[in-house]
DNA sequence: AACTAACATGTCAAGACGAACATGTCGCGG
DNA sequence: CCGCGACATGTTCGTCTTGACATGTTAGTT
């Protein structure tokens, strides 16, 4: 139920199309919330039908652009501060982990090397990116200083899953 | 896709009833991998006709203890090596960090704070987990140490989250 | 003998989600 | 002006997942 939210919270940045927030999902938030273009079309149509955004105007293409409406807002808004945070986490990597008695050492030796790599990459990747957000790359919106955030927790998140690997393969089930 | 295979992992380290895998679910999996009875028992029937679990032995109260098959082994094996894994990640939280700028500067100090809060002491739940396996008190099997470095994740992981939180207030959106 | 908590297994409905399919439009290079 | 790739919007189907409801058992208590 959290991408409702999500997309509102995307249009109260500036109006956009379906289209325009599918890209803005994978790219921003693809990272801790997929979701694919079937969902957003269906739940914008939700969205428009409970009065939370409406048409801003219709382009080419039968490309229409929403804007949030005030009651939109307010309900980010409670959202953010009223509702209840779900803390749930699914991890796939962190399953495996419980079943790594059931490889070989050697198995698990590649697989931990793989793990690593993974996670250190992306770290990177959000390391590189919060660099340029403060070399003021994306200007210094509310907006982006959110961004900034949210790509700090991008680094110490993998950074911690990498080290985790690392520190798996010096420490394995089979000592 | 994966609690299939989570069960027949789970199977495999000793036979077990539907209401027992529930509970070890929820204990054990549950921080990485949630899971109610009613998807577990429809997945144990499954995985029962698909020949990769089967019936163990039946005792009170209709109660059905299951065990691993071969075939099942084999395919849990299989997922482990074989299978390419899923890095997806969803963390509400994280969606949250990115609408951060519609909080007041007040409401994103309380809500950080309980964050901060709520992941410290996770990450403090784990590591006490950690001490008690490396004192032994869960003995030394490779299933225990197994778990050992799953709980090394959630130390590491929550661990990260908690120290974001903490930074995060120093470094508010609207500065 | 009645009660209750914990054990144990299930169904049902509704919603979330993803893969695949279907349709049509615009701009541009050839 | 033809064709192609990117743009844009949607549907459909099957599976996953959850919450609510339903049923019955056993052990222990009162």
């Amino acid at each position: 139920m959290s991408l409702r939210h999500a997309l509102i919270g995307l249009l109260a940045e500036e109006p956009a199309s379906g289209w325009d927030l599918s890209r803005r999902f994978e790219s921003v938030l693809g990272g801790v919330w997929p979701a694919g273009h079937p969902q957003i079309y269906l739940e914008l149509r939700r969205l428009e039908q409970d009065g939370l955004i409406e048409v801003e105007s219709e382009g080419p293409r039968r490309r229409k652009a929403y804007r949030v409406t005030g009651a939109g807002l307010a309900e980010v808004r409670r959202w953010l501060t009223s509702v209840e945070v779900d803390h749930t986490l699914r991890l796939e990597p962190l399953l495996r982990s419980v079943f790594f008695w059931l490889m070989t050492p050697e198995e698990l030796a590649t697989h931990l090397d793989r793990e690593a790599a993974y996670f250190h990459a992306l770290a990177a990747k959000y390391r590189e990116l919060a660099a340029a957000k403060d070399r003021g790359e994306f200007g210094q919106s509310p907006q982006t200083r959110s961004l900034r955030v949210a790509a700090e927790a991008g680094v110490r998140l993998n950074q911690a899953l990498g080290e985790w690997a690392d520190w798996a393969k010096g420490n394995p089930p089979e000592r």
